[in-house]
DNA sequence: GCGCAGGGGGTCG
DNA sequence: CGACCCCCTGCG
């Protein structure tokens, strides 16, 4: 495959450091040049933001601009949403000044699915670790500037690894989690299409949580981030410190219930609690 | 430098 | 509500 090119003008929505250090996904890295670089389906991309232009080069799996339109979600105004959640409290428009970059992707349900299975109970570092590790051994390498990458695996070539095989790659205790979920997509006994199509967030919620190793807040997390379910507001202990610190005001915010956050989220934020989630936790989390 | 404790984007029983 | 694997990080 040969490399292509696509730049991307006028884009005041879209700064690589903050789409990729948000919190949603764990295939990017840094370069000296302060550029990322990253895997996706079966794409390797570097995204640089020069002089204000977006510059994405790269090998595809097609056409680059169609492709980064896509997983870049580039038909979505940003600019319109901003503005609706800005108005809403000081806290929402300092957040959104703070991470004015921030897009949410259109990830791959299946890798997604994976990914934060493994994120329960983790820290970022290890999790991209562990993804590195299972895409290496697993995925298909693509060369690219002269430097080895792994698509991250299918469901087909990951349900070859054994329990005790994903063991052997650090995963710990989700090792199992992972086995069996995978499982269940090979035996057909729930498929990635039947997710896509379900539109009730509810029931998509309860067909997630019947995988192994997805809770509540996984559930929401792909959703949110690769099912493009904006009003899902994923509580982490990052997000409950920011909500209770900024609106409740609980001396021992452990003892803030989920169901009082999410109310209101709901109540304050609407259909785009998942935009603001990202705002205030890209913005909390570093200060 | 290096060794060691502490803890981490939650889920499950 | 406590256990859970194992790096990664930060301190001594």
């Amino acid at each position: 495959m040969k490399e292509q090119t696509y730049i991307l003008e006028n884009c005041n929505s879209f700064e690589p450091v903050h789409i990729f250090e948000c919190g949603q996904c764990f295939r990017w890295n840094k370069e000296d040049d302060e550029s990322y670089t990253g895997v996706f389906k079966n794409n390797v991309l570097n995204v640089k933001k020069e002089n204000g232009k977006i510059i994405f080069k790269g090998i595809c799996d097609g056409n680059i601009e169609e492709i980064c339109k896509d997983y870049f979600d580039l038909d979505t105004n940003y600019e319109e949403i901003k503005s609706t959640l800005s108005k809403i409290d000081k806290y929402l428009e300092t957040s959104i000044q703070y991470g004015s970059g921030i897009r949410i992707l259109n990830q791959d349900l299946w890798e997604t699915i994976i990914s934060f299975i493994i994120s329960a109970n983790n820290n970022i570092p290890r999790i991209k670790g562990i993804i590195e590790r299972i895409s290496k051994k697993y995925g298909e390498k693509i060369i690219y500037n002269e430097k080895e990458y792994y698509t991250f695996p299918n469901m087909y070539k990951l349900g070859e690894a054994s329990v005790e095989d994903l063991r052997a790659l650090g995963l710990g205790f989700r090792d199992k989690r992972i086995y069996e979920t995978t499982k269940m997509f090979l035996n057909k006994e729930i498929t990635l299409e039947e997710l896509e199509k379900e539109q009730n967030i509810d029931i998509l919620r309860e067909k997630l949580m019947t995988l192994s190793g997805v809770g509540g807040k996984v559930a929401d997390c792909i959703m949110l981030f690769s099912l493009k379910k904006f009003s899902v507001f994923p509580i982490d202990v990052w997000v409950r410190r920011v909500m209770n610190e900024l609106y409740i005001k609980e001396p021992d915010e452990n003892k803030v219930s989920k169901a009082l956050i999410q109310n209101l989220a709901k109540e304050k934020y609407k259909d785009l609690a998942g935009l603001a989630q990202q705002y205030l936790f890209y913005w909390k989390r570093d200060a």
